[in-house]
DNA sequence: CATGAATGAGGTTTCATTCAT
DNA sequence: AATGAATGAAACCTCATTCAT
């Protein structure tokens, strides 16, 4: 019984994100949501409050997503230039991989008036803002600004992600550069 | 006959840019632009040919302005360590000064269904193509390619522009660092 | 979950053809059909895809009802004067009786952007045309084409029948005699 | 400068009756007629009052034409056979030859809300009429009514005419066995 | 006379949501 | 819990017509 349930609020979130791609936030209604889910719009309302709730929901899960991703390709015995090119990497293989996941995570968030109304953005943010600090205690990378730090590691690599005239091995070309870049930048 | 009034045209455009960062693209309809823009919905359909055009238009627009601000804000007498900082802190000036503009702007660029049948930025793009390209002939900067220049100079400062937790002090100071390190990353 | 309304269905169809007759296919707007059948607007659509199909379907209907009426006052101990005398009659008796389902017939069908996309009319001509064959095979009615017999039969009684100068009286009057020259015509 | 009117005037009455056969009434807005026409909307008012004038004038004068284009086809020498033929043959022919025409007249005629504002029918139908007397008064066509002996001569060929399922070829042999038909019916 | 601009009204259709089963 | 039916509101867009030049 509380599989089932599981299972069709999976497949309803799977159908928002699939949606969001294809035809943006605009263009993506309950109906049609419903029908790829596989399920009667009424069951929608089941699950999620109402429409802005759904997406909201929908958006604090997969926005933590992201750092639970990259936390996991992390140790603690890494030291700073392996680590840097492991969060660089991860982040572009994430977006890769998850391009539906990661285009509505975009989406959302570049919409002040989804994103304004919504509080969320702390757990996963902290883990990988420990981690920053704990290397820069421990004198591997230059003593700047944490959110410095983060953008210079995570906001270039977001260009090369979504770079589509680009070829697979193009962008390898300059990922593999870009995380030469960084670390020269960044360590000691 | 009536002539066709650039007044309209202008306050449509301006309409579209306030509400979609408002309202967002869901949101922003043809009757709250028409009401905002002082016309009837009709006349909306007089210099646009549907609303996906006209979303299409004003993006055209407004994605090659920015080039224009930053070219304006360059010369040649400029030597590298200069140069960044003015293409850095005009691109967060700009930002900050249009956040209108730019919302929209990041909002079409992130949707894929809006952006994807969409073909433009060239000739801005190219003009700053060319000045770094300028700037790697005379050895002033690193020979990286291109794209990774960009994405470094670029990327990591839209973090900062868009940061409201910050007071605007707060960001100045991460914005002198951030130059500083692009600075470092990129100069001979 | 609710089960479709007949009703409600019958309702909407009655509304179109009264609408049709009253205000032609120009002027029949899915709002005054909805409000005609006391439904809104959007419930139309739960019955029909569009407009056009609705059309389409309703036409469907009752372009086949014309038929099943004809046919049902016909049966085999009929000899030819008597199946020509009552063919004509029942056509007659028909219009008039049904002017709002003739009229939207006759509308649909004289409107080749209606008409052309829409492939009927097999099953009720056929059982018609059977009829006629076996006339033919009895030696009942000249051996004349099909096609040339039923526009005999049916096309010159449409003039009577639509003629609205006339009394009702004088209508009968014409109709007896048209019986008369069809059955002269015809007849061996 | 009148020469100039009248080409307008003509093109604008082209224009209608060339959307009413691909879009039907519905459909045809006057700037599509204005489109198709080469004149801005505005114009169209210059030479109509409104639209229902407008489609009632080219009705006018339209549902005139044929009557003289058969009338132009008949002369006082001709006796009943060969008149009969003619009639039937040259009703035929103008459908065939003005499809545009005959579908706009059959189109508003049979939509009462179009043809039933509109008083007109009388000077055409007329001659016809005479015609007809005259070869009752010299007993070449029986004694019928004349409402019926027009029915009989000009609806059933409208069959043939409007049958797009058979070729040329084929509607030529109905055309003749029913011209035989009525001349069967009618002669003396 | 002729025009393209302008518009209020209304077109078809879809929306987010609720209802009744 | 789950559903398809139902709907008022609103979406996009076009209409017939008038205005200003």
């Amino acid at each position: 019984m509380r599989k089932k349930d599981d299972e069709k609020e999976k497949s309803i979130k799977e159908a928002v994100i699939k949606l969001i791609l294809q035809e943006g936030f605009h263009g993506t209604s309950i109906s049609k949501i419903a029908k790829v889910a596989g399920v009667s719009p009424a069951t929608v309302y089941i699950y999620f409050e109402n429409k802005e709730v759904m997406l909201q929901d929908i958006y604090s899960e997969y926005s933590e997503e992201i750092f639970e991703y990259l936390l996991n390709r992390v140790n603690q015995e890494m030291r700073g230039r392996q680590l840097i090119e492991v969060l660089v990497k991860s982040y572009y293989n994430y977006i890769r991989e998850h391009k539906e996941i990661f285009s509505f995570v975009e989406q959302f968030s570049t919409c002040p008036s989804l994103a304004g109304s919504c509080r969320v953005e702390i757990k996963g943010i902290n883990n990988i803002n420990n981690l920053i600090a704990e290397m820069k205690n421990n004198q591997v990378i230059r003593d700047y600004s944490n959110d410095n730090l983060l953008a210079i590691i995570f906001y270039p690599v977001k260009a090369i992600a979504v770079n589509n005239h680009k070829s697979e091995s193009e962008r390898a070309v300059l990922l593999q550069e870009m995380i030469q870049i960084i670390q020269d930048a960044l360590l000691i």
